[in-house]
RNA sequence: GGGCGCGUAGCUCAGUUGGCUAGAGCGCUUCCCUUACAAGGAAGAUGUCGGGGGUUCGAGCCCCUCCGCGCCCA
């Protein structure tokens, strides 16, 4: 049976002097959309590290203030700057999660966006040319809504555009007393805002100190992003792949726009159970329990499970409604519950999503009575026939759904047709995830892209290219495959929306002024973005618009997700930039979070299939959630959200992003200050550290290190950069900062301890081989330690690597775990390990005797294997010196023991 | 109901193809103003590895089962 085609929805043309949708004017929007990457050729030179003629350390190294100035110089260097004459082999691509613009950053942001870039900063160190734009997902509702909030407008269509629109000073406290202004008012409102939001955020990145390249950001709602949307979206229709059709969707009454599957989600609400008496011809009833008593105006039939004995008899007969006395088929069909209520249920168009399975596979009648605004239309439906239906219809006719339920109750009671009790029950309905009222189903004109929910050979495809990704942490491709493998329906893009990408659509009008949707005009691709409510149509002139004979533009816009899920081919810059395309795309890297698989993962997955019969990149990583103390998600609806500026002002950025790199890939992390403590201490021990390491002198390159211990702690460390190297590689930044950093603590607490008396050397004597071989398996150490954790410390290992090094420790090259070893030679791990389990010995004896450090041991009595033994005797001088050990006596044994004479410091 | 993940010290978490007496940080106790660091250092105490069963010479890790928590989906 054919619907209703509806009244076409005719927006207002703004007059003459508006301006387009979208503000061509760049001082408007941002401040540089060109493709101006600044380098034109990246210097190799600068990769490999090189020391500084002379060495200048601080007094008193600190943290604080480092953000400031090392984040200028990085800017006027150019130091993250993406050379674009690098080959694809040579460049590692980014599509890093455009944030909302609307709103704020919040402490969740911070926790992914540093993942991402520590995995961005060791691609870089390894040589990589890093791809890393960031854009701004200022594209739809949520900029609206804010919008709307912060200067109290809303949007008319109907309203005239006013040339240099001021919004109150005060918004208005109630929504209905917003004012309401034009469509290129509202767009103009929206730029405005955006611009400060998005100064607002690069702020907060620069101060984090993500390695972006800020010369190529991009944002979803600017030129390109809307000409790539839309020549996307037209390819997409010239293959099949997108179409319109009238058809009952999910409906948000508040925001009045239809939503997609991916937007939904089920909230337990209080309902109530109504059963009401249908009427059989020879005048018995049939009972039926809903939830939705007011729908029964719009009862198409009942259906019952064709194999209940109890409703057999009736199929293929008719009842008739309560209240209306409508005539309606009692009909079969295996989704209805036989357990549920009385078994038999009624069917309306639409009360809910199995309703339209019914209706569509039965072949059933539209009935609809609730309008776009959620209210029961004024007009009395034709299919009421007696003057007292009519009479009955009018006393719910322009009523929300919840007063209409009242009025039904009322008639009912009347009628007698409410039969028993009203039973409450708590229920599950579908609700938009950012809406407060229920969804309705409106049937309306709605743009879609097939996805798979209604063809099993495309969703195959799609779940075999999930498949093709490396997923990190890899158990998370079971979300995308049940996501896939749970779609229904194709996805709906359109949304009856203001700021948005305009769908780049016109329809031609017959003589009585409806369109004809079957033969939509298209602009030249060449022509796009085009805005089909500011601009003509080919062959058409603006008078034409919406009189009959003429044309009229779509007027809907595309769901954010339908441009978002193309940011690789924005960021790419698909077909407007073929070289620059060619060099980066497909991308390396999605970092996302997890719980917009089934919306942005997919949806990018879903159009870069369609568009280039590949995924859009080769690895994606999720992150997890920050829970506050807890363990709850922390939101802004909840009120626990901690604005990530005074956090970074606080702790310091390395502090904070130490914190954020301690979350494993895919694991929800608990908002943790005392960590952020910690990263601040590890941070400040490490300007420490070179401190002190550097002040021993320089020594050459070529140095020879000599000594066992020396040998022994580069060959840990030659381990620990296999090991940080490998984790990153697997893009796990945080078992990679987790190792490094058990080194460098032991490195401070034992090595340095160690070395140190040795490292000094004799005064006023030439430097011995001894001492050379301390200082130059320090500056291996230290050289090692500030590139392994730049990409976690960016600031603190910028500083550090200041004092004594040429060039940005983020572009020297990544150490080479090879180049240690061989510097260590014959070194053996384990002679550290038992050089440091007796100075921990030995200490143990003067804590326990409550002397200082620097107190004396007379004798010590190491008793070990003859193995450790051979390896302490080839590291007793350091030991004995840490110690301050007079006298070792060595002994072979199964146990590892120490015995310490030790001698209190003399009275002063 | 289906899928996925988690459960290890008071707290936050490591624990690599199964392998020495299960680790780290925080917190706690004690000591030390030591020429890198007092926003520091040193030492110390702290465990039915959620329960039960199984495989194995050997299980925090593998298998089965149960309990609890979380997320996604229906």
């Amino acid at each position: 049976m054919p619907i209703d085609p509806p009244a076409p929805v005719i927006t207002t043309a703004p007059s003459a002097t508006s301006p387009s949708t979208f503000s061509d004017d760049p001082s408007l929007m941002h401040s540089d959309r060109s493709p101006g990457f600044g380098r034109l050729s990246h210097d190799m030179s600068a990769h490999d590290p090189r020391p500084k003629a002379t060495r200048s350390v601080p007094d008193k190294p600190g943290v604080d203030g480092l953000e400031e100035r090392w984040a200028g110089v990085w800017a006027e260097q150019e130091t993250y700057a993406f050379d674009r004459t690098a080959t694809r082999d040579q460049v590692f691509s980014i599509d890093t999660p455009p944030p909302t613009a609307s709103g704020s950053l919040h402490v969740g942001h911070v926790f992914s966006y540093t993942h991402t870039d520590t995995t961005a900063r060791y691609q870089r160190m390894r040589g990589k040319q890093v791809f890393y734009p960031m854009g701004w997902d200022d594209n739809g509702l949520p900029t609206e809504r804010r919008v709307e909030n912060y200067y109290g407008v809303r949007c008319d269509p109907t309203v005239a555009y006013v040339p240099g629109f001021t919004p109150p000073d005060q918004p208005a406290k109630d929504r209905k007393d917003y004012v309401p202004v034009s469509r290129p008012n509202f767009i103009e409102l929206c730029e405005k805002l955006l611009v400060i939001d998005e100064q607002a955020f690069e702020h907060v990145w620069t101060r984090l100190g993500l390695s972006v390249d800020w010369s190529s950001t991009y944002a979803t709602i600017d030129e390109a992003s809307r000409r790539i949307s839309q020549r996307a979206f037209l390819r997409n229709l010239a293959r099949g792949q997108a179409y319109s059709q009238e058809a009952p969707s999910l409906w948000d009454v508040t925001f009045q726009t239809a939503v997609a599957q991916a937007e939904l989600e089920d909230r337990e609400r209080p309902g109530a159970y109504h059963q009401l008496a249908f009427h059989r011809p020879d005048g018995t009833d049939v009972l039926i329990d809903t939830t939705r008593p007011e729908l029964v105006v719009s009862c198409v039939a009942l259906v019952a499970h064709p194999d209940d004995v109890r409703y057999q008899p009736l199929f293929d007969t008719t009842v008739t409604t309560p209240v209306f006395g409508v005539e309606v088929p009692v009909l079969a069909h295996p989704l209805a519950e036989p357990d549920k209520g009385t078994g038999i249920a009624m069917i309306c168009t639409f009360g809910d999503l199995t309703d339209v399975i019914w209706w569509r596979e039965l072949n059933l009648p539209t009935r609809a009575v609730i309008e776009r605004d959620g209210r029961f239309s004024a007009e009395t439906p034709e299919w009421l026939t007696t003057d007292e239906a009519r009479e009955r219809y009018g006393r719910i006719a322009r009523k929300a759904p919840g007063g209409a339920r009242e009025q039904m109750v009322q008639l009912l009671g009347d009628t007698g047709e409410l039969v028993g009790d009203i039973r409450r029950i708590d229920h599950a309905v579908k609700f938009f995830e950012k809406g407060d009222k229920p969804l309705e189903i409106v049937t309306s004109r709605q743009w879609y892209i097939r996805n798979g929910g209604r063809s099993d050979e495309l969703k195959a495809e799609l779940v075999a290219r999930g498949g093709e990704l490396v997923w990190h942490p890899d158990y998370m491709r079971h979300r995308y495959d049940n996501w896939v493998q749970g779609l229904n329906g194709d996805w709906l893009i359109s949304r009856q929306r203001y700021f948005g990408v305009p769908f780049p659509i016109w329809y031609r009008l017959d003589a009585d002024g409806l369109p004809d949707h079957d033969d939509p005009i298209l602009p030249d691709e060449s022509a796009l973005p085009v805005d089909p409510q500011a601009e003509c149509p080919p062959g058409f002139a603006e008078d034409q618009r919406n009189q009959p004979g003429g044309f009229t533009g779509d007027p809907d816009v595309m769901d954010t997700w339908a441009t978002s899920s193309l940011t690789p081919q924005i960021a790419c810059r698909w077909e407007d930039d073929p070289d620059l395309f060619e060099r980066t795309f497909p991308m390396d890297l999605r970092p996302q979070g997890h719980d917009i698989i089934r919306t942005w993962l997919f949806s990018t997955v879903l159009r870069s299939h369609d568009e280039f019969g590949c995924v859009p990149w080769s690895n994606v990583a999720l992150s997890g959630w920050i829970l506050d103390p807890d363990r709850k998600k922390m939101s802004k609806s909840k009120g626990n959200v901690v604005t990530p500026l005074g956090l970074l002002e606080q702790h310091g950025s390395d502090a904070v992003r130490y914190w954020a790199a301690s979350g494993r890939p895919g694991t929800d992390t608990a908002f943790d200050e005392q960590q952020m403590k910690v990263g601040r201490r590890l941070a400040i021990k490490l300007l420490n550290a070179s401190k002190f390491a550097l002040g021993f002198g320089a020594v050459d390159a070529d140095t020879p290190v000599t000594e066992a211990l020396d040998r022994a702690m580069l060959a840990t460390l030659a381990d620990l950069v296999d090991d940080a190297t490998r984790a990153f590689d697997g893009f796990d930044y945080a078992r990679s900062l987790e190792r490094t950093e058990s080194f460098f603590w032991r490195f401070c607490d034992d090595y340095l301890e160690l070395v140190k008396s040795r490292a000094y050397g004799e005064a006023d004597a030439p430097v011995s081989d001894a001492t050379a071989s301390a200082r130059a398996a320090l500056q291996i150490a230290l050289s090692t330690l500030h590139r392994l954790l730049a990409p976690f410390l960016p600031f603190t290992c910028e500083e550090a690597w200041s004092w004594w090094m040429e060039g940005s420790v983020h572009v020297a090259a990544w150490p080479d775990a090879a180049a240690i070893r061989a510097a260590a030679g014959d070194g053996d791990p384990a002679a550290l390990d038992v050089a440091g389990a007796v100075l921990g010995e030995l200490r143990g004896a003067k804590s326990a005797a409550k002397v200082g450090m620097k107190a004396t041991i007379e004798r010590a009595a190491v008793t070990d294997t003859a193995a450790r033994l051979e390896l302490l005797r080839s590291v007793l001088d350091d030991v004995g010196q840490a110690g301050r050990v007079d006298a070792f006596e060595l002994t072979d044994g199964d146990e590892f023991t120490v015995d310490c004479v030790v001698v209190p410091p003399a009275e002063s």
